[in-house]
DNA sequence: GCAGCCCTATTACCT
DNA sequence: ACAGGTAATAGGGCTGCG
């Protein structure tokens, strides 16, 4: 039988005749685009009887039932763990997956069920945890060709023979071919609405180099171009497409737009169109659909995610190199010839912009969707909370452990982290100590799990007891997130330590770079998930263990310090910020190994650290020159830049040249640029995110009302999005003068809200550490500017 | 009618 | 639709004020 090896780019099932058949579609190692389709698997769900219940006595009932159910080919009882606890379970296998629901409503009826467990995990999961398939792996299968008679578009169609095998030590990825594509739609007014508004023009761009742009000859025909686009995805058949807002905007947008026309959108491998699928991806069989926009979340640094924004900040096209057109422009671009070609280029920047940002995220998103199992046209859309849970379930059934059911919970709050009150002022040569992983390593350290946990009541010797909540967890066996951590964190190791050994800028660094970072991402988000009210394996007091555990190290380190003479300054959840004293640092850090064995050391060292009165605040000096700003008005994106500008500039000139009086100074000269119209229009829009429809707010806000007008132009907006608004001068609320910033102009600005709300808050932030006054930075509105002389006179 | 106070809603940050 | 802790602004209700 001949042996084929392949990577597994796309995974979906059919079911033909109530026998279902998985089609994996890959890549062979001699780059042949394959689908296997294997139609071994047989899928299954379990029943667990009710306490007291026999459980052998139960599967005969069911079996008795079954007799029924033509598609039920077999009950057996078999031996598991239900949150960590022994436990007999009917596992009923069914053959048609489609007819389950059916199935299970007519089986409900017998007596003795207490619950239903895994009927809700997709056939296609299935088959890959169970037979441990990894998509964006390699895999090893027999295989016997077929003729392709179902007319997909690969270049083999094989029959598996065997179970493709895992190959986990392949980690290369083959030569894919990734399409980009990028769209502007005809509207005059408002967002475009697929029922009347014509796409004008497809940009497309291939990573073998070809670029394309496909143009409406009349502005209200677009039957041809989007006709001539399926056919140019068919004829580069890429692997990977991908776009900007493609999941929730472009493809539906196709979709909708060849309808309109009487076509079919057809660019997948199996001659359907795009279909919403898990977590609300869109999914183009045998093909991966990236939407770039799931992994904008990878650049917190970027407020506002625009493919623009996130280009500029990967370096890949930089915006002042560009000349940006809004999306409230294009009509009149498309409608001046003269106006046409500066549109079209923006569309193509765009879409190289697209094939820029690919190349920074792919790596990540293919180790991710191998680590986690779930494809990789899903695993972008997957929230934190399901990445984090499709991998748990694989190491679930590993360990013998049943998946539990998701439920729906009331919200209950629990103690978290603890945070020092900062020393206001300026410090100098301080360290920073960070515990590495700290909750992680707590929970593998005190075996903290949901199926080691001691519920009150329950007797048991050999507990680790929290602190404060006093929550017990057995100390053995190993639980199921001990086991999980402790895997990830050698991985972890293991990959770091290869990465030594490889040189920067090859493939294998990229590849194991990207490794270690999904890797990461993972370990870091096991925590949250444990407090997650909707995690499958939530238990309230295993989050609420490792936090009250995390409060007892700290405040034992923060104890040891200062036993050992060494001045704490400030501390947040796991790290300590002390006098830059290496020879009594190094005598804490063994004291906390030896105490806790947790690793705890300098993450970086402040020259000068200015702290404000409040927390999680603050601005370090960092030995080469440069700021690390911390939770202050720089960082956050809902302040105009004129306030980021500013405090940016004081903060420098208090911490490098340490003066107050130049940085008054700069502020008054600012504020007099800034009255004069000096100061460019972007620098005052501010950006708010709208967190629900308009409509639902229960308090006027400016974003809000700014959100309404839009609305009211004819835009679309949904939750999530940003809107951008300018204050404009009149009287009333703010609410009332706030304006979306592209329907405002500079001459209705409110210079003075800038000035008091925005400018003065900032620099006071840092000034008032001075004994700096609101009135000690505005220069008086007119007549000639006080000297610095005059004004320290006074002051 | 409005200044001053206090509370709430809202957003975005830190770890 | 991963956690809690925290700061900050604007809105909005209420009180007191000849």
């Amino acid at each position: 039988m001949p042996l084929t090896r392949f990577w597994i780019l796309d995974i979906n099932y059919e079911v033909k005749n109530h026998q279902p058949e998985i089609w994996l579609w890959g890549i062979d190692s001699e780059g042949r685009r394959v689908l296997i389709i294997d139609k071994s698997f047989t899928t299954y769900f379990y029943v667990l009887p009710e306490e007291g219940e026999d459980a052998e006595k139960l599967a005969d009932r069911i079996r008795k039932v079954c007799a029924n159910l033509p598609y039920i080919t077999g009950v057996e009882v078999v031996d598991r763990k239900y949150f960590g606890k022994p436990v007999k379970a009917i596992k009923i296998y069914c053959q048609d997956p489609d007819i389950m629901p059916e199935y299970i409503k007519v089986i409900s009826k017998v007596k003795g069920i207490s619950s239903f467990l895994e009927d809700d995990i997709r056939y296609s999961m299935r088959y890959m945890i169970d037979n441990n398939i990894v998509p964006c792996g390699w895999h090893e299968v027999e295989v016997e060709e077929c003729p392709n008679v179902l007319n997909v578009q690969v270049d083999k169609v094989l029959i598996a023979k065997s179970t493709p095998r895992y190959l986990s030590e392949m980690i290369d990825i083959p030569k894919l071919r990734i399409l980009g594509f990028s769209m502007i739609c005809y509207s005059p007014k408002g967002s475009p609405k697929p029922e009347k508004n014509p796409i004008v023009i497809i940009s497309a761009i291939t990573n073998t180099g070809e670029e394309k742009q496909f143009i409406a000859e009349k502005t209200e025909d677009d039957r041809k171009i989007i006709n001539d686009f399926m056919n140019f995805i068919r004829n580069f058949d890429p692997d990977i497409i991908v776009g900007f807002e493609t999941n929730r905007r472009d493809i539906p947008y196709l979709v909708a737009r060849a309808k309109a026309n009487g076509l079919s959108l057809v660019i997948d491998r199996a001659g359907a169109e795009p279909h919403t699928s898990t977590y609300g991806h869109v999914s183009i069989t045998g093909r991966a659909n990236v939407d770039l926009f799931d992994y904008a979340d990878e650049f917190p640094e970027v407020k506002v995610k625009t493919l623009e924004n996130i280009a500029d900040y990967l370096g890949v096209m930089k915006i002042e190199e560009r000349v940006l057109i809004e999306d409230f422009e294009y009509a009149q671009y498309w409608d001046d010839p003269s106006k046409r070609p500066e549109l079209l280029k923006f569309l193509m920047d765009n879409t190289r912009c697209i094939m820029g940002i690919t190349e920074a995220i792919l790596d990540f998103a293919i180790q991710l969707s191998s680590l986690v199992g779930l494809p990789l046209d899903h695993v972008g859309t997957a929230a934190v909370g399901f990445r984090v849970e499709w991998f748990l379930i694989r190491h679930a059934y590993h360990m013998g452990e049943l998946v539990p059911k998701k439920i729906e919970r009331a919200y209950t709050p629990y103690a978290g982290a603890l945070v020092l009150e900062p020393n206001p002022g300026i410090h100098e040569n301080i360290a920073v100590l960070d515990f590495k992983s700290m909750y992680p390593n707590i929970m593998i350290s005190y075996n903290v799990s949901p199926d080691t946990y001691i519920p009150p009541g329950e007797p048991e010797i050999d507990a680790f007891i929290a602190p404060e909540v006093n929550h017990r967890f057995r100390k053995e066996p190993p639980g199921f997130y001990r086991e999980v951590l402790a895997k990830l964190i050698k991985a972890r190791d293991h990959v770091r330590e290869e990465l030594k050994r490889v040189d920067r800028g090859t493939i294998k660094y990229r590849i194991l770079d990207a490794r270690q970072k999904a890797i990461k991402v993972i370990t870091n988000a096991t925590y949250g998930y444990a407090g997650w009210i909707g995690a499958r394996w939530y238990i309230k007091p295993v989050a609420e263990a490792v936090t009250a555990w995390g409060r007892h190290i700290i405040m034992s380190t923060i104890k040891a310090a200062k036993n050992i003479g060494l001045e704490v300054i400030y501390g947040d959840t796991d790290s300590i910020f002390v006098r830059n004293d290496p020879e009594k640092i190094e005598r804490l850090s063994k004291i906390i190994e030896e105490k806790f064995g947790l690793e705890i050391k300098p993450d970086k060292v402040y020259t000068r650290v200015l702290f404000t009165e409040a927390k999680k605040r603050y601005c370090g000096l960092m030995p080469d020159g440069k700021l690390d700003i911390v939770g202050l008005e720089v960082v956050r994106g809902d302040w105009a830049n004129v306030a980021k500008h500013i405090q940016e500039k004081v903060l420098e000139i208090i911490l490098k040249e340490q003066t107050v009086r130049r940085a008054v100074d700069y502020v008054r000269k600012y504020i007099i640029n800034l009255r004069e119209k000096k100061i460019p229009y972007r620098d005052l829009i501010i950006w708010k995110t709208l967190t629900k429809s308009p409509e639902e707010y229960e308090v006027k806000a400016p974003h809000v009302e700014a959100a309404k007008s839009l609305q009211k132009e004819g835009w679309t907006l949904t939750v999530g999005d940003k809107v951008g608004y300018v204050i404009t001068v009149g009287s009333g609320k703010l609410h009332e003068r706030a304006k979306p910033y592209l329907l405002a102009s500079y001459d209705e600005i409110d210079i003075e809200y800038y000035v008091t709300n925005q400018i003065v808050p900032a620099a006071l932030r840092i000034l008032s550490l001075f004994g700096i006054k609101e009135n000690d930075l505005l220069p008086p509105k007119t007549g000639k500017v006080q000297t610095l002389l005059e004004f320290f006179g006074k002051s």
